[in-house]
RNA sequence: CGCGGGGUGGAGCAGUUUGGAAGCUCGUCGGGCUCAUAACCCGAAGGUCAAUGGUUCAAAUCCAUUCCCCGCCA
């Protein structure tokens, strides 16, 4: 039998999950799904990423053992899952023992083989933050891109890993092997990378504890990058199942967000290529969502909880606007109102409808039974064939949406073929019996064709289809090969009940607004680490007067600000460009912390920084106020303290 | 300034890699039908494919320049 293995990125516990994590996991299970309809064995792996920095420091907050955390929060992923009806086959955790022995023996045999020395690693570290920062996410002046903090040269004792010594290996593999990394413009990215010359990878630290020891220098722990990957190893038998493994790794793919395909396509690979394993078969990158066309962030507060929109929209909806909606790949932006949208269009009006018609006229015109009739073939069977061989092409393709159009096309076309039947005029002449018998099996066999069609991606629709139909048979456990047109004469309908119900757009508009409203307050509040009141008093703060407003040409958010403070005159930027007009500002106080280092933004220096609080709405910046003194008649240069 | 992503009928998008009669969905309008969830089917209107210049027998697609929008920027 065919095998065929795919895999999720293992999620990061510290992250609560969103809509990416569920758009990831969702397009794994409906290719699954899929192809176990095609007749594949498949293996279809997620899992959670539970080392690090931050689930240490988080762990550290609650007064608990990062264990002890890890233990109660990857609960979130499992249960997301289960809501989401997602149909993996296994679930690994990067604290289990099998795949923690599998780190260290795959450390070890690298060591030993010399693909991993001691070095030195150097770089620039953010202290309070506990982490290193890549030369290019560092801000300007070398600050730290989380908080902003100056970056110290930090140099510690660090494993690497050759990765250079096979990327020429690499190079020539991908050079063979055109669609391992999908869509293409990922490919030629990490082709473009690999040309330009991969850097030996650290692969352990020693600032952190809670991670995988390295075998045999316990002060070290096994970069997460490095832990993380091997997951997709050690939860098939790599240590201990040489069976199981060798059936699922020769047809291993992961499917990714494009944020991380580095990791996937260069430094994964490599390791494979020096543990003498092979190369993922793809490597497969989605798009990234906004929502209402705004990234989104857990600052802005517009983050897409995927628990709230299967219990306001239903399960199926959701899944089949995501998979639907964006051409496999892109970006792409998601809206409650394009997905009612699409539930109006494509669920109630298409699909439910054509089940709905159909039902009714079998059970008024033929008590309920499928009729037979001498030859079943019609414009629809023979559109058949055709629909499932290029829904194939596209599922190879990881092309989801151009996937549910192709079935969308032949629920369509079975809605006109009742337009052209007319089977209510059939209904009313008698000669026309044979002619009816056959329209109404045709409907009910492009139905129950749609339901195994739809199957992969609406689970839960497509049962309910096949049991308003009156079939016995489970839907998902159905392969698309041995469906034969014409099968199910005799049959007896079930109840019919409308599949989706139709939203009416006035009112959902209403609510949708309402709800809206109520959003205003604050999201989630981030709040930053306690300081103390010497670290507070670091920072000078004082009353001063804007006293000249000038654009900055090349700047859509800055001002430049003159700014009186009564002892010195300063020229200082601020991102209020939005939100204030000039005359808005001439003349009025404002609250300017005084001692920030100098910075040159959009080329003009900038002195300082002016106080503001901004209130937002729903996730967009909506109104900001500036902090100015109540005391109109306070002198300039005021301390506040 | 910079880096990145874009600009295609009212809205949302595909098509740009490999040039060859401008397409899809939604919406609007008109018609049909009455089995059905005011649904379904047919038809129509609506675009100088951001602009300019170039290459070409032929450009939404290739090249050059410009403009505009979005994201990052105290």
């Amino acid at each position: 039998m065919k095998t065929f293995y795919i895999t999720t990125p293992i999620y990061y516990v510290n992250d609560i999950p969103h809509i990416g994590h569920a758009y990831t996991t969702i397009a794994c299970d409906a290719i699954s799904r899929y192809k176990r309809m095609k007749g594949y064995d498949v293996h279809f792996l997620t899992g959670t990423d539970e080392h690090g920095q931050k689930i240490q420091a988080a762990a550290e907050k609650k007064g608990i053992t990062p264990q002890q955390l890890v233990d109660e929060i990857h609960q979130n992923f499992k249960e997301l899952w289960k809501v989401l009806n997602i149909s993996n086959d296994d679930f690994i955790r990067t604290t289990e023992e099998r795949h923690i022995k599998t780190v260290q023996a795959m450390f070890k045999k690298l060591i030993d083989q010399g693909d991993i020395y001691k070095g030195t690693y150097s770089g620039y570290y953010c202290v309070p933050c506990e982490t290193y920062v890549p030369e290019n996410a560092m801000g300007e002046n070398k600050t730290c891109p989380d908080c902003g903090r100056p970056l110290t040269i930090m140099e510690e004792e660090s494993y690497f890993f050759k990765a250079s010594k096979y990327v020429p290996e690499l190079i020539k593999f991908y050079e063979e092997h055109l669609k391992a990394i999908m869509p293409k413009i990922r490919y030629n990215e990490i082709m473009s990378f690999l040309k330009s010359g991969v850097h030996d990878q650290s692969v352990s630290r020693t600032s952190l504890k809670w991670g995988i020891p390295v075998p045999g220098d316990e002060k070290h722990v096994v970069y997460v990058w490095f832990d993380a990957l091997i997951n997709y190893a050690s939860a098939i038998g790599y240590l201990d199942d040489h069976e199981r493994f060798n059936k699922w790794w020769p047809n291993v793919r992961h499917m990714v967000g494009k944020d991380i395909i580095r990791f996937h396509c260069v430094i994964w690979p490599l390791m494979l290529i020096a543990l003498g394993l092979n190369i993922p078969v793809e490597v497969i990158a989605h798009g990234w969502w906004t929502y209402n066309g705004e990234k989104m962030s857990k600052t802005k507060g517009n983050v897409v909880d995927p628990f709230a929109m299967v219990k306001e929209y239903g399960l199926d909806p959701f899944r089949y606007f995501l998979l639907r909606e964006v051409p496999f790949g892109n970006d792409g932006d998601f809206s409650e109102r394009a997905l009612v949208g699409r539930i109006n269009s494509d669920l109630a009006n298409d699909l439910g409808n054509l089940l709905n018609r159909t039902l009714q006229m079998i059970k008024s015109y033929r008590d309920g039974i499928v009729p037979s009739c001498d030859d079943s073939s019609s414009d629809l069977s023979r559109l058949a064939p055709e629909i499932l061989s290029r829904l194939d092409e596209c599922m190879n393709d990881y092309a989801f949406d151009d996937a549910l159009k192709t079935i969308w096309e032949f629920i369509s076309r079975s809605n006109k073929f009742i337009d052209e039947t007319m089977p209510w005029k059939l209904a009313k002449d008698e000669n026309e019996s044979q002619k009816l018998n056959h329209v109404l099996l045709n409907l009910y066999e492009a139905l129950r064709l749609s339901a195994m069609l739809i199957a992969p991606f609406m689970p839960d629709t497509s049962e309910q289809i096949f049991s308003q139909l009156g079939l016995k048979d489970n839907p998902l456990k159905c392969q698309y090969d041995s469906f034969k047109w014409g099968d199910a004469s005799g049959n007896h309908i079930g109840e019919a009940k409308v599949l989706f119900p139709r939203i009416d757009v006035t009112e959902w508009q209403k609510a949708y607004d309402e709800k809206r409203k109520e959003k205003v307050k604050l999201p989630e509040v981030e709040t930053k680490p306690e300081i103390t009141i010497d670290e507070f008093a670091k920072v000078e703060m004082r009353v001063a007067r804007i006293i000249n407003v000038e654009e900055i040409p090349r700047s859509k958010k800055l001002y430049k600000l003159e700014l009186d403070l009564g002892y010195e005159k300063r020229t200082v930027c601020s991102g209020i460009k939005a939100f204030f007009t000039p005359e808005d500002l001439n003349g009025r106080l404002v609250i300017v912390v005084t001692n920030l280092k100098p910075v040159k933004l959009c080329g003009v220096e900038s002195n300082g920084m002016v106080l503001a609080a901004s209130v937002k709405h729903d996730g967009k910046a909506e109104v900001l106020t500036l902090l100015r003194p109540a005391d109109e008649n306070i002198p300039l240069g005021s301390l506040v303290s």
